[in-house]
Order: structure tokens, then sequence, then C-alpha cells
DNA sequence: AAGACGGGGCA
DNA sequence: TGCCCAGTCTT
């Protein structure tokens, strides 16, 4: 269970700036962040789910080179799709992402919706692939929840439970909370990478982590 | 609310 | 070996 409290105004700020100023100098860069043409975040959006970034990289740049478009992806045979994302596993993406596709040309013109309702209807886009399409790729301030988001807020803040809840919307809500004003996809893109970076699941490496001195995490190791 | 899906990277 | 990864969908 996810138990939300207030957090003081004052810890989410120093949290955020503290967190951007990392940002600035660790953010990490990949080919999908290069761009903001919808087809190629969303494409890229599904190989991200729970798949460790690093690995999809080159596999993505292949995969875009192949079907640079939403219609070529909608022509393409199931299973040559299927063949290309085979080395990220959760098979059941490519059908999804496909299935996607073949909609998005039917019924969408071939254009990626910009709103998280029209999104969410599309097979294999939840709550979360919505919300990072609305930011990346149409500038929107969505704040997202993945693994790495959930754990450095279950850390920093003590947010009881460290397993993703798509659906526990006192999480989403303060994820909302916490986001800047502006720019909140670089803001995801931040969390991401510090979570996998200093925050990690395993061995965080708090020695060398600058929330060090107001995490909650910390404070109960040290007691 | 819990389980299934998954290959690859890393300790 | 065992744990973990930019989640979603189905009981």
């Amino acid at each position: 269970m996810i138990v939300y409290r207030t957090i003081s105004k004052g810890k989410i700020k120093w949290f955020r700036c503290e967190l951007l100023v990392w940002g600035k100098q660790h953010r990490r860069k990949f080919p999908w962040r290069n761009t903001s043409y919808a087809y190629a975040i969303l494409a890229a959006e599904f190989m991200l789910q729970k798949t460790n970034a690093p690995l999809v990289a080159p596999l993505y740049e292949e995969f875009m080179e192949k079907y640079p478009t939403v219609e070529a992806l909608a022509e393409t045979q199931f299973l040559e799709i299927k063949n290309i994302l085979q080395p990220l596993g959760l098979s059941f993406r490519a059908e999804r992402l496909h299935k996607s596709a073949q909609l998005l040309v039917k019924e969408y013109q071939g254009k990626i919706p910009n709103t998280q309702a029209e999104l969410l209807k599309l097979p294999g886009v939840g709550k979360y692939t919505a919300r990072s399409i609305c930011a990346n790729a149409y500038g929107q301030n969505k704040a997202v929840i993945d693994t790495n988001v959930a754990r450095i807020f279950e850390r920093f803040f003590g947010f009881e439970g460290g397993r993703v809840k798509s659906r526990c919307p006192l999480l989403w809500q303060a994820a909302e909370e916490i986001a800047p004003p502006r720019d909140v996809g670089i803001w995801n893109l931040t969390l991401f990478d510090f979570g996998a970076e200093v925050c990690t699941a395993k061995n965080p490496h708090c020695d060398r982590c600058l929330l060090r001195e107001r995490c909650g995490y910390l404070k109960q190791q040290v007691k």
C-alpha cells in the first residue's frame, strides 16, 4: 500500500533544484531523445516498457530505419516486427505495437493523438506510455511514474511500497505535485536517469548522492 | 490485488 | 544463479 502524506513545499523545491542541477550534467543521451517526431517517440515508448534503456538504443535505430513511418510499420508483416524486437523480450509488445500502428493509420489518418485519453485507446498503451508521449512528443507537462520514479519517491519522501502501481491515484498525484511547473518532459527524464545511475534498485550510490542530506532512506539506514 | 510476460546485463 | 529493467493486460 502506498501512503501519501503531505510533503513540505520546501522539501519539494529543494529536491527539484538539486535534481535538475544533477540532470544538466548527467542526463543520458538516447536516439529517441533527439526527436519530437511523435511516431518515433511512440515506438520508443513501446520498446522501453520494462526494458533496460541502453539495450534498446541500437535496436531502436535499426527499427526506425526499417519502419520510418507509422504507415510503413502498419504494412509490415507482424512476424518481421516480432523478429526484430525479439532480443527485448516481452514479445506481446510487438503485436500491440503493430496493432496500434494499424489502428492509427485506419482511425487517425496516421497521426499520433496528442491527448492521454485518445492514446489510452491504443493496445499496449497504458497511463505511463500515454503521458510520456504527451510530454515527449507534444511538450505537455505530464509527470509519469515508472519503477525509477516510484523508487526515488519512496526513498526520498518516505512513501511506502516500491512496486509500480500504475493505478495508484495518490502516487500519480504526488508525481504531479513534485514535478516542476514547466519542462516536465525533461524532469521525467532526469528522474529516470537518476534512478538508473545513482538511486539504483540494488546498492544505491548514497555515498555520491546529492540528495543525501535530506533523504528519508539514508536517515533510515543510519539509525 | 496478484500473476504473466522475457531476454539480456550485471554482481 | 538471482535480481532487475522508461508497464500493460488479464484473471
